[in-house]
DNA sequence: TTAGATCTGTGAATTTTTTCACCAACAGGC
DNA sequence: GCCTGTTGGTGAAAAAATTCACAGATCTAA
């Protein structure tokens, strides 16, 4: 390969400072520095630089920063940031329906074209612009629309037959907000936004730091 | 302190294990073994049983795996995962009523007792079950009904203001659903829940996937 | 132009995290 | 009871990630 071979910390952090740079750019930000990256991410400028490493030569200018334009474009393009993904929503409850209407989503790339639901007769269904279909008809309509990213927004307890769908229907890519693993073929890539296991972990540092304050040591 | 310095992505896994606890617990599954732990969590049994040794001594039985239940138990002690977190959703759009209504929130402990929107009129506030206030009057509830948590789901331009309030208020997590960072007093534990980076990182290992590919190489 | 401050890029050192290797403990069949 | 296969616990080794340190480049201001 041309470049080093990359670390996952490395790609999640420069998915994040892709992120912000389009921010700084909407807000007409031109230059950026290693520092002020790293305070925004929560960590040294030292990361952020060796990061940057994977970009190959000539992302910034010694002694000038950054050019927030010109860095975006760089990792946009190392990491095939810049088309449009087709996506489906699986499961449109509440939840399912919010982000089926989160403009943001859109924004970054992510175009979604179609719904499911085991229950078509669904309130919900109304009230949103896409096209809705059963979910027995997953990896057809999967195949037929070109989907590359499925979204799960079902119960636990069909999350797994809704990803061998997909999975079927040749999605490449899960984003599962659902509070259990699924199994996937390799090369399938399943990111999981577990906001269960996020409380958890934030009231278990709650409690790990009041212990280290009668300890009056400090961590995390 | 009694027990060695906790790491965070040890913290992270237990959080994760103790999620997966409840749920075979429910299923009446008795006992569970670190391989099948760790197959579970994508990570090796070696890794699991070296989270587990900063539970002390006897969270298992060599050769007869680990107790549901028991270990289950052990977790929730160490963390102090047992208690009711109060807890409050500030920004009562799409996103935020979803939450407020997802039940599994609430059955890991998390009980939502107020909401806040900048727009007291939003038609969405009819439907959640909860006391609706005015976002100017966040850090007085927060105070007055001894809230600890607080969830985000504001636009970004109005995040770090809410954030602001709820540490005025005396909150100590904040769960944060909006894609920018918050700055908060140390002291003050957030997670992120940023679907918009899980969308780019997702991406970006779908092209750092086909790239490998082309090189016979594997990695993620 | 010059001085001083700031910034990037990167090999090396350090720290953190994961993986390994192996012993003792236990369950179950006979 | 006794053997066999499986499992947990843990110190040591390996791997991975972060932090450091500093050379070289650039900008600003006077």
């Amino acid at each position: 390969m041309a470049y080093p071979q990359i670390s996952i910390p490395t790609v999640q952090r420069l998915a994040q400072v892709y992120a912000r740079l389009g921010e700084l750019r909407s807000k007409g930000t031109r230059k950026v520095s290693s520092t002020q990256l790293g305070k925004e991410l929560g960590t040294g400028s030292h990361n952020i630089r060796k990061d940057f490493s994977v970009l190959g030569e000539g992302a910034g200018q010694a002694g000038a920063a950054y050019d927030v334009e010109f860095l975006r474009n760089r990792i946009q393009q190392r990491f095939g940031l810049g088309r449009t993904i087709r996506a489906c929503i699986v499961g449109l409850g509440r939840l399912g329906t919010a982000i089926a209407d989160y403009d943001s989503l859109r924004k970054a790339g992510c175009d979604i074209v179609a719904g499911f639901d085991s229950n078509i007769n669904r309130v919900e269904t109304i009230r949103i612009g896409i096209p809705v279909h059963p979910a027995y008809q997953i990896s057809q309509v999967v195949r037929n629309e070109g989907i590359e990213l499925g979204i799960l927004t079902v119960p636990v307890f069909g999350a797994q037959e809704a990803t061998n769908r997909l999975v079927q229907g040749g999605v490449q890519v899960i984003l599962n907000f659902v509070p259990s693993k699924v199994d996937v073929p390799s090369g399938v890539v399943v990111r999981n936004i577990d906001m269960i296991t996020e409380y958890l972990i934030a009231s278990a540092f709650v409690t790990l730091k009041s212990e280290s304050q009668n300890d009056t040591e400090e961590r995390i």
